[in-house]
RNA sequence: GGAGAGAUGGCCGAGUAGGUCGAAGGCGCUCGCCUGCUAAGCGAGUAUACUGGGAAACCGGUAUCGAGGGUUCGAAUCCCUCUCUCUCCGCCA
């Protein structure tokens, strides 16, 4: 969420700047309804001051028939502050629950564009390999060698979802546990565990409601959400809090399966791994002090470089465009993994920081010093990574001409020494 | 699922025949005094949001005692609904 009181100071600059993000307009209405509430608020206020100080006095007065005619003017005060209250009251649900649809700020620094081919690459990693042989996609080596079984998935469930099998499965809680262990041992993230359920609340929190409804997984009767990532449920650990500023920055890294609808993709990569309505994911939450988001955006990111890096699969950092950013990010790095099978990019990992911008909307703060009002905290996350597609960018790059897939250096301690994965 | 108890400021904890309660007291914290050092002691201060005024320091108003609604001139206190926590019973990985 946007200040109130910075939109209105600043409301033409604040719709030129969000208009790079490609919409028509984001703000019309803002100002009728934010000088509409300071009106009846301003009304409303006088009034309860006289209730409150007539009130008062008809307490301190022992005779109360001395104070009839006043009791009876109250009586007309409080019917009028009524009104004005329940007029209040949908004016302030109007104006919070457009705010709530206002996406944040492109960074200074985001590059200005509205698609896809505006991202800039800002490095890259690692030569893509051109393999002496016809390389294949993930789907029919995840299938020849029976570590990935699409057809029970969809019998099982449904399309985009998946049953591994043996060193696939395997494969998959392996390079679980290397994030986990190279996070919290070497980055040092704190390992949490979240619940996988989360409520209106907590989605509200980051952004996810009340714009993308249609894009989660939603339960009945209790009124909650399966999430789509664990940056959910980690963001609102501390939704409501202020925290201490010895205390950042904050960094936790949570494993936990991501659920998504994948509403408005259909037909879109429907074979393989690489969109199921499941997929396990690694996430880096980090809430920081304003002054280093910037600088944490660049070390989160590197982290999440270092697993690509261990696994030694190239890939390329895009530093995404103000049109292909997030609702909620300011600023954005896609790590895209080079994919043999496919002969392309594809994205593996999201890192992202988010200015207050959820702090806000989930009033997240600090105090500079003791005496200090509380301020914001600045968020960020970012994949660290994406699991399914880790394990699919293995199975094409590792890929041999035999149609076998060796196992990384790295990972093999993690796979009971395994090297290579046979038909 | 059944029965009961509870939710007050950073923490603990008073406060229910409705008014002088944004809220006693204690702890913690901040500043000052005192003080060979430490400890103790003394004094002052110590919630948040919105809003009006002001360049600012700051001053004023309103709201908030789990959340929402009701009664009343007036609600932490009375009534209703909901949420959460705890205890016991049942069920259960």
């Amino acid at each position: 969420m946007l200040d109130m009181k910075y939109i209105r100071e600043n409301l033409d600059e604040t719709e030129r700047r969000l208009r790079t993000r490609g919409g028509e307009s984001y703000l019309d209405g803002f100002r009728e309804l934010d000088e509409r509430r300071r009106a009846l608020l301003k009304e409303g206020e006088t009034l309860k001051a006289l209730r409150n100080s007539v009130s008062d006095e008809i307490g301190r007065t022992k005779d109360k028939s001395l104070v009839q005619d006043k009791i009876l003017e109250m009586r007309e005060v409080s019917h009028k502050i009524k009104g004005l209250d329940e007029e209040l009251n949908q004016v302030d649900e109007q104006l919070h629950s457009f705010l709530l649809t206002v996406p944040n700020l492109p960074h200074a620094s985001t590059p200005i564009g509205l698609y896809e081919k505006d991202n800039v690459q800002v490095r890259s990693w690692g030569e893509p390999q051109r393999l002496p042989f016809e390389a294949k996609p993930h789907w029919d080596l995840g299938e020849d060698l029976g570590i990935l079984d699409f057809e029970r998935g969809a019998k099982i469930a449904g399309a985009r979802f998946t049953l591994y099998r043996g060193a696939g499965a395997r494969m998959e809680r392996a390079l679980i546990n290397l994030m986990l262990d190279l996070h919290t041992d070497q980055h040092g993230y704190q390992e949490v565990l979240p619940p996988f359920m989360v409520n209106r609340d907590s989605m509200t929190g980051t952004g996810q409601l009340p714009k993308f409804e249609e894009d989660l997984f939603k339960l009945v009767d209790p009124d909650f959400f399966l999430i789509p990532t664990a940056e959910v449920p980690v963001t609102n650990i501390h939704r409501g809090e202020i925290l201490k500023k010895s205390d950042l920055p904050i960094s936790y890294c949570a494993y936990t399966p991501c659920f998504r609808r994948e509403a408005g993709s259909y037909g879109k990569d429907t074979r393989g791994l690489i969109r199921q309505h499941q997929f396990n994911k690694v996430e880096l939450v980090k809430f920081v002090h304003p002054s280093e988001s910037d600088a944490e955006l660049e070390i989160l990111t590197g982290h999440a470089e270092k697993v690509l890096q261990l696994l030694e699969l190239p890939y390329r950092v895009m530093s995404l465009c103000s049109g292909d950013i997030g609702f909620s990010s300011a600023k954005t790095y896609d790590l895209e993994v080079w994919l043999p099978g496919q002969s392309c990019y594809r994205e593996i990992s999201s890192c992202s920081t988010f200015g207050d911008f959820q702090a806000r909307r989930a009033s997240i703060r600090f105090r500079e010093d003791e005496k200090g009002k509380p301020e914001f905290v600045h968020t960020l996350n970012g994949s660290g990574l994406a699991v399914g597609r880790t394990l699919v960018a293995i199975l094409e790059n590792y890929q041999q001409e035999d149609g076998s897939v060796l196992v990384p250096r790295v990972l093999r301690p993690y796979m009971g020494g395994l090297e290579r994965i046979v038909p």
